[in-house]
DNA sequence: TGTACATCAGTGAACGCGCGTTCACTGATGTAC
DNA sequence: TGTACATCAGTGAACGCGCGTTCACTGATGTAC
């Protein structure tokens, strides 16, 4: 059956949508395409008629979710937030149990090294919220904003990881409210 | 085939490394029983004299691996290794590329929240490292022992899977050297 | 010490299952005249 | 403006494949007498 275009155009993006939480939530392997069509509303045969491929749709979902978070780290950039008022709202007890809507690089970040089709998006990711995080530093005359901002990104996803796999909530906590102590 | 009971044993032994290896290399759900079982040099059949599932194997993998790495952190420490050394062999890219006998936070941190039966020895071993890496600063009469321990750990987790995901060369260098630096 | 039997860790075929992918078919929408 | 036809995004059955798991069978080792 045909479709007005516009309606395909908005059933290619909830795809997409779709899979970038399941994703986030469960991994690559973790998810079927059945079930990502199932959350859209669709049956799975409707699938290629949208992406090449299960390949195809993790690359075209990492840059789609890439997008929309860099829009938002400049948003908040924009509107005067600081790197601590980002790196408080990044380790917090919400942000570790909402992995669906969650950091792409703490969801992925250890299965993006087996999907080298996704790596090129992934990559351009990293490189944009670096810079995402340097930018005021070096705007205020900070020494050493880009190893600054390297230092936090790296610790904070090492949190966020460390934080969601162990099993006891009080450790939980404490290396959440640890590292916000320390970067503070 | 009936065989001598240390033959029993050491093959238990092997299905382990070898699982743990390969575990850290593709994740718990890229590698099937039957490469594990090749791996060992046995058919795969034969798994099941040892374990009663793959869940189970995954557990005592993690339980294996975690003790061969705190008794390495142990020895280093006790002949005199710093913190500091600890962080730069870490940090190498010699680590990055040896995923299969490198940490076992970075490689599988993050998929051990959708394993529940992994947890509980990981968590062990999360609690094990921090209270190896926080010992020698406790001993040295630093203050916020605890938190340097966490906030570290938390950084070189993050750094390696940084360094690891990414696809630049260049960006992987710089991450692992500017974390480096960062932690001097 | 020798014989008869139980044990049990192997082998490899077979099982059901869910996966990614393909395909014949449907029928509303868009286009040509 | 009305009719005839091409388009194409859906549906759902079917495909081959690899997975975790089971099972009948094998035969050297350990045990009982």
């Amino acid at each position: 059956m045909r479709y007005p275009p516009e309606e395909t155009a908005e059933k290619h993006a909830r795809i997409l949508e779709q899979a970038s939480i399941l994703f986030r939530e469960r991994g690559f392997s973790g998810v079927s395409l059945s079930e990502i069509m199932k959350a859209t509303g669709l049956t799975h045969g409707a699938f290629y008629n949208h992406f090449e491929s299960k390949e195809n749709l993790i690359s075209e979902s990492i840059e789609d979710a890439s997008a929309k978070a860099l829009d938002f780290m400049k948003e908040s950039a924009a509107s005067g937030g600081s790197m601590t008022q980002y790196v408080d709202g990044y380790l917090t007890e919400q942000h570790r149990d909402e992995r669906g809507n969650g950091c792409l690089i703490a969801a992925l970040g250890s299965e993006i090294a087996r999907e080298p089709a996704a790596q090129p998006a992934f990559t351009r990711h990293v490189e944009g919220t670096l810079r995402g995080l340097a930018e005021p530093l070096a705007k205020a005359k900070k020494k050493n904003a880009r190893r600054d901002a390297i230092h936090t990104l790296s610790s904070i996803v090492g949190a966020i990881i460390l934080a969601r796999a162990v099993d006891d909530p009080e450790l939980s906590e404490e290396i959440l409210r640890e590292v916000r102590a320390a970067l503070d």
